[in-house]
Parts: structure tokens; sequence; C-alpha cells
DNA sequence: AACTGGCCTTGACCTGTATCAGGAAATATA
DNA sequence: TATATTTCCTGATACAGGTCAAGGCCAGTT
């Protein structure tokens, strides 16, 4: 039930709209709680999304492995996100991401079938998408453009000035994956940045 | 007149919705027909995106300066794109970007004021800005991961796969600038290609 | 027809970041 | 407590892609 609290307040915050009891017994009666052990996966390449899981505790990775084995993690998802890929979600096509488990994790999850049968209707809820899919886009627009024209160093310095709580977070490794580094050439940027 | 044509074919296209002659009144109303020379500048670092432009006919760049001077370009936009930094103009910040014109253009704008004033009941519209954030939200975080994990060489076969029109249309030049690479080894990769 | 400026290519060289190898410290597991 | 395992660092070396410099080609202008 405090599972779902969080929910609450975090779809009444985005959207800025209350929601009335009905509407929370609809959530209630359609999302499913799950629980994720730490290494467990919640999607893998070649799987369709068919669920969205919000991320009620814990953390998560999306990443892909290239041709040489090497993982490349896309996105990391904790507390207040969702845990999902989608374009597989939206399309249902097969994914080219696994995500999976970075710290037991609390899910409430949900089909994109459901959401249109039953909380197509509730006015927070269709708010609360749309700022989610325009906060992606912006984000992920601003990441391309670090992505191409900033140095390794400028990307790290940009992590600790917009997400220093990364760092608390997660090691090393993945954050070096996050920014798509290795992790030798992070540590060499870390030990340089605390010398100035 | 025609300008609006290619307009309303988008929006009953993107949405799936046939408009009625009064919802295309509304839009004769409050969309802004304007044209831009090749070089004009649409926005400008340090402005604020007052306004989107529904691109009619013609192209152009949406770019960064950075500390070195060097031009980054972020995204090209043609026929049935909007030219925006989406940014900026849903939030109202000064842009980080540059958009200037590749080709003459005439554009359809609009504010987002006028959008939820005018549009907001109008559900082919609706839906249509549902589609073009979660498009552009998925586009983008493709695009985040081929920058992150993508060689040059895979970077430019993902171009000539997915957007081969591109390179009919855009000066080598830009179209490096677009992948995050120097005109001198987006030659060299081409060279390469046709080899093999 | 000559001139100009933008576009593209090529070669030589340089630099940022990856890779490989080893090891220390911290953390989990027995 | 002992033993793996994971995390992080450091040094040596390799390579992808950037930078600099030069020249050719083509379209537009005079």
């Amino acid at each position: 039930m405090s599972n779902f609290d969080a929910f609450f307040d975090y779809i009444q915050k985005l959207s800025g709209i209350i929601l009335s009891e009905d509407e929370k017994r609809v959530f209630l009666a359609h999302f499913k709680p799950r629980k994720l052990l730490k290494r467990q996966y919640f999607l893998q390449e070649g799987d369709v999304c068919k669920y969205a899981g919000f991320v009620v505790k814990g953390s998560a990775k999306t990443f892909r492995i290239d041709d040489k084995g090497h993982e490349h993690i896309l996105k990391l998802s904790m507390e207040d996100w969702w845990l999902a890929d989608f374009e597989s979600y939206y399309h249902l096509t097969p994914t080219r991401y696994n995500i999976q488990a970075l710290e037991d994790l609390e899910l409430l999850m949900v089909t994109n079938a459901q959401v249109e049968e039953f909380f197509a209707t509730i006015p927070a809820f269709i708010v609360m998408q749309e700022v989610i899919k325009q906060n992606y886009a912006i984000a992920n627009q601003n990441r391309v453009q670090a992505a191409l024209s900033y140095t390794a160093e400028e990307r790290y310095d940009d992590l600790v000035a917009n997400y220093p709580h990364f760092l608390q977070r997660f090691p090393l490794n993945v954050i070096a994956s996050y920014l798509g580094l290795s992790p030798e050439t992070l540590s060499r940027i870390r030990k340089n940045a605390s010398k100035s």
C-alpha cells in the first residue's frame, strides 16, 4: 500500500492534479506490484517490452552489448522513474536493450493496453504521460548534444553538476559506461579533477 | 493556401483523425506563414524560442558553437518537421542553440500560448503532439545510444540505412557535423566504404 | 573567360581515449 | 577467519579520429 502512495505523489506532482479516491482505486486494481532481486533482468534483448514498471524502490541499468561483448549503459533508473524501453513498449517491437536490477527493486507494472483501457480517462495520468514524454525528449536531446560535442571530461563535469546523486549511488564502472567511457579513463579524469 | 494543405495532411496522417472545415479555419487564423532565405537565422543562442515553425518547404540546421568556435549540428530539419528548440519553447528559457536555414524556408509559425489557447480542444492536434513527443523521445534515445557506443563508421552506416535522403540533400560537411565527425574523417570513411 | 569562394579529398602528424596488464583495497561469501 | 570477488587505480602501449596544410573541382559572379 505504501508502494502506491509514492506513485500517487509522483502522478500528482508531475501533473499538478489531485487524484480522487475513485481514481486511486483504478490504479490499485490494475498496477501490479513486483519485486526483483539485484542482478535479475526486467527485460532482455529480443523480448518485447510488454510492461512499463514504475520504480518505487531500487535502481536498474538499461544497456546494450556490442559485437565485442562490451556493455554500454544507455539509462540509469531509480525511484520515481520508469523501467521500460519505450520504443518496444509503444510499438510492441523486439527490444535491442537489456534492463537489469543494480539494487533490489520494487516496481508497479502495467501494460500499454491497460493504460489505454483504464487510464485514458484520468486527467492526471494523461498530463503525467505528456510531461514524461516531453521531459524525456528534452533530456535525450541534451544528451545527444553532450555525447557528440563534449569531451570525456566535459561530460563528467556535466554529470557532477546535474546528477551528483548518481555518483553516490552507482559504482564508477557503471558511471563510466553511462558516460560512454572506459573505467580507466574515468578514473584518470577524476584524478585530474581532484587536483585542480 | 497550399502551404496549409501540406500541414493538414501531416496532422491527419500523424493523428489518424480527419480535420473538419471549422478546425481548419482555426489553424488558418492562428498559424502565421513566414519565409526565410538561405543562411537566415530562425533562432539564435540566448534567445527564447517563442515560435515553433512547421516546415512546409526547405531545410535548416540546429547547432551549437563550442568554446573553440566549432559548430556541432544537433538536428537537421526539412519538410514535415518542426523548427524549434523544444526545451526553450516549452519552458520559455533562453536556448543554447542556433537554427539557421540551409535552403530557403517556408514555415507556419505558432507560439505555445496559442497552441494552449486555440488548439487544446482539437483532437487531431492533441494526438499529433503526443505522437511527435513520443517519436522524438525514441529517436533521441536511439541517437544517444549510437553516439555513445558506435564507432564513426557504424554511425555513418546507420545514417545511410535509416536516412539516405540526408545524403542527397545536405553537403557532406553538414552530414559530418551531424554525425559528430570532422569532414576529413567522413571523407575517409566514405572512401573505405566504397571499396568494400 | 577569368575569378572567387565553397566543397571535398588526401597526406602527415598529433592527441584523447581505449586496451592490456598488474595490483591494492574494499566487500561479499564460505 | 580465510577466501573469493568486485571495485578502483596506475603504467605502458595502441589506435581512432582530430588537426593542419595543400590542392583540385565545381558553381556562381563579374
